[in-house]
RNA sequence: GGCGCGGUACCCAAGUGGUAAGGGAGAGGUCUGCAAAACCUUUAUGCGCCGGUUCGAUCCCGGCCCGCGCCUCCA
């Protein structure tokens, strides 16, 4: 099954693949950690999460890059007020994003690459662009690429920049760039700055620069997907394409993907707002990271997203609608056999749910077919129609839905967990919400100690402190359901 | 101003030129020691507004209103 993606560069749906018949090669521009990550970055790597595991789904091999930007100015500016180094600053901030990954189950793509430790490829590309006269060196030793050098800029982002570019030139000095819009390439140090000694000068690389150097050693001149957020379409993209394609002569990337903004209540996230999240300010609030993800992902990334509590509620109770049913799936008993209008059903779940993936990545749509699945099956235990085949068909389309969306397993714990330990280091446990801490403390086995209680009670029909027990779990957090196979419980 | 996106039930949110998926929430019911879960029924003659094309439009075209994004190294 071939993926359409929409293509940025086309403005069309395109079948993506991989060029050379072997790995699919993707670049996906990572964080500036500089930081705490917010959760409209992760709605990012949420979205290339699910393009990431709809293609291993689908059986594509994947040759996956991301960077991790740790020098820029905000890094620069930061770790100076700080009186350490941009090393000593940006590391706690590179751990706690790749604890951030773990948190939300984003996969790790197969290549991370740090801008820091690609220096040398940058400054050979500089000199490249130099030797072909498509940069410069300005007065006071910094690089800028020459944007007339490259005539298709702005077919990314569909932008016509003739008309803007160099309207009000004047006469540039010495210190100055050629045109405006000129981009830098690499920033002459400043005192007390860090820098590179290299042969193009003292100094750090301009941002776009990190990308098409790193891409282009892990990927080749051309690749086959290059994705980011949409704000980084222009100018970083399409400065990206600018440096590359002048200096190799070959097409970058073929296929562009961009992942639209989230609101948070219905405006842009900013932090003058009073609207800005970390994942870390979510789970200390009590929410799952299960269900940050599920929230984050089940609209399409094309749509903008609008984030609010209540619909982290929602996902929450759609995750324990999944959850539960598998339960109950897995651990009821079935005769051998097989329902053929089961096995119906359960193929065209399974095929309506690929073709809606496979359809730009519409993971609303395809979540539809999963839960009409769910509801049929249910149905069929109630009157029990479902055998064991039913049960084993049921549970493959199952994973296939949990092979990209992978909600099913409950790892809510740990990321709760760290981000308390985090609070505490931090002296933020006066953002944690009330109960939380006290509901963490719960262990597994003081509550399986409770139910076996109750169960014991009820079976001498002392009801009494059966719903004693109940009340009391459930003012933890703890919700008990009874069934003929036992009592299973979770936490709210 | 330039470029682009969206306005679908109480909330979130798909979707198609032929009569509105799915999730959440609410109400009623079945089941249950109670509860939970599950299932059934129910909540848009209606898809921002006004025209047009068409046998027929929520979906196509035009206009208008509203919201949002990018154009400032913010994912």
């Amino acid at each position: 099954m071939t993926l359409r993606l929409y293509n940025t560069l086309t403005g069309q749906l395109d079948p993506l693949f991989a060029e050379d018949g072997k790995a699919l090669r993707m670049y996906a521009c990572g964080p500036t950690v500089y930081d705490y990550g917010h959760i409209g970055n992760f709605r990012t790597f949420l979205q290339i999460d699910v393009l990431r595991r709809f293609l291993l789904l689908t059986g594509t091999r994947l040759l996956h890059v991301m960077n991790i930007t740790d020098v820029d100015d905000k890094i620069i500016r930061n770790a100076a007020a700080a009186g350490v180094s941009i090393q000593d600053y940006s590391a706690p901030f590179v751990q706690a994003f790749l604890e951030d990954l773990d948190a939300l189950r984003i996969q790790h793509p197969e290549q991370l690459a740090r801008a820091t430790e690609h220096i040398d490829r940058m400054v050979e590309l500089i000199q490249k662009l130099a030797a072909a006269g498509a940069a410069y060196q300005t007065e006071d030793g910094s690089w800028y690429f020459r944007l007339s050098a490259f005539p298709e800029y702005g077919k990314l982002s569909k932008k016509d920049l003739s008309g803007m570019e160099d309207g009000a030139r004047v006469d540039v000095d010495e210190y100055e760039k050629d045109s405006a819009r000129d981009f830098a390439l690499w920033k002459a140090a400043k005192p007390g700055e860090t820098f590179w000694d290299t042969a193009i000068g003292r100094g750090r690389p301009g941002w776009h620069i990190e990308c098409s150097a790193m891409a282009m050693e892990y990927l080749g001149d051309s690749f086959d997907l290059h994705a980011g957020g949409e704000d980084l379409m222009f100018p970083h993209h399409e400065n990206e394409i600018a440096q590359s394609e002048t200096a190799t002569h070959k097409p970058f990337a073929r296929h562009w993907m961009h992942v639209r903004f989230l609101l948070v209540d219905g405006r842009k996230m900013s932090k003058s707002e009073g609207n800005f999240y970390t994942l870390r300010d979510l789970l200390l609030k009590g929410y799952k990271a299960s269900a940050i993800r599920m929230a984050l992902i089940s609209v399409p990334y094309r749509h903008q997203l609008n984030f609010t509590f209540d619909g982290l509620v929602d996902a929450t109770s759609a995750i324990d609608r999944l959850r539960t049913f598998r339960h109950r799936l897995t651990s009821g008993t079935y005769a051998p056999g097989k329902n053929s209008a089961l096995q119906e059903a359960a193929k065209k779940a399974e095929a309506d749910y690929m073709a809606a993936l496979a359809n730009d990545l519409n993971t609303a749509e395809a979540r539809a077919p999963i839960f009409d699945l769910i509801r049929m099956a249910n149905t069929a235990m109630d009157q029990g129609q479902l055998l064991a085949g039913d049960r084993d068909a049921i549970l493959a389309v199952l994973a296939s839905f949990d092979a990209v969306f992978d909600v099913l397993e409950d790892h809510d714990a740990e990321p709760t967990r760290r981000a308390l330990e985090w609070a505490e280091k931090a002296g933020r446990l006066g953002d944690v919400a009330p109960g939380l801490l006290a509901r963490q403390a719960l262990t597994d086995e003081a509550v399986d100690a409770l139910v076996a209680e109750r169960t014991l009670a009820k079976k001498q029909r002392n009801f009494a402190r059966a719903d004693q027990i109940r009340n009391e779990l459930a003012e933890k957090g703890i919700i008990l359901e009874d069934s003929k196979d036992g009592v299973r419980w979770k936490r709210k």
